[in-house]
DNA sequence: TTATATTGCGGCCGTTCGCCGACATGTTAT
DNA sequence: ATAACATGTCGGCGAACGGCCGCAATATAA
């Protein structure tokens, strides 16, 4: 499933909690960190610790697939082709 | 691609920002973080914060998508007390 | 109903993130 | 040669994380 936002992952992560039958605290134990830390996270919280995130994920048998979606996204603001060129650039 | 640890975001990654012909700080400028975040995060740091993760990822055009491996993976060992002791002792 | 379990939230506190400079190194171009 | 750029490191600081504790709402069961 992709995601589009943090709160996707959030929600899903407890989806699939929840279908482990596991607890807030049994999934916390399991994956080193506090109850609290596991309420923030399925809340969407965005601050909470990357590694932690990702071993959570593991934790629940999920597994995280990076897909390259196109080029050039949205925003690098690239009014400048020079910084472009200039890396693929090996013989003006 | 299937990632197996949180280097192989990072690696992938600036990889990806490479492929771009993105510098570190224009894509730390990108998504709103400093220069050196982004070094830290291609460094494989776990601590950096899961919602700037994501957004560089977006901005390299990496969509997340979260698979479902199997059921329990390592699975906590429920035989200890940890989770007796996670939610609190009532009685003996 | 009464228990029992689970979940959410607030405060406190040690630790640390993330940003800002400045500086060093290596590469490329002038 | 110098200049410019990209990457990385260091010290410092305000702000915030995450763990622990308790308590109040809800589920869920007996």
């Amino acid at each position: 499933m992709k995601t589009k936002t943090i709160r996707d992952v959030a929600a899903l992560a407890r989806k699939r909690r929840r279908e482990l039958g596991l607890a807030q605290a049994q999934l916390a134990a399991a994956v080193g960190v506090g109850r609290e830390w596991i309420i923030d996270f399925e809340k969407g919280k965005s601050t909470v610790e990357w590694g932690l995130v990702f071993r959570t994920l593991k934790e629940l048998g999920l597994e995280i697939d990076l897909a390259e979606s196109r080029q050039i996204p949205p925003s690098p603001a690239e009014d400048d082709l020079t910084a472009i060129l200039a890396r693929g650039r090996r013989h003006p």
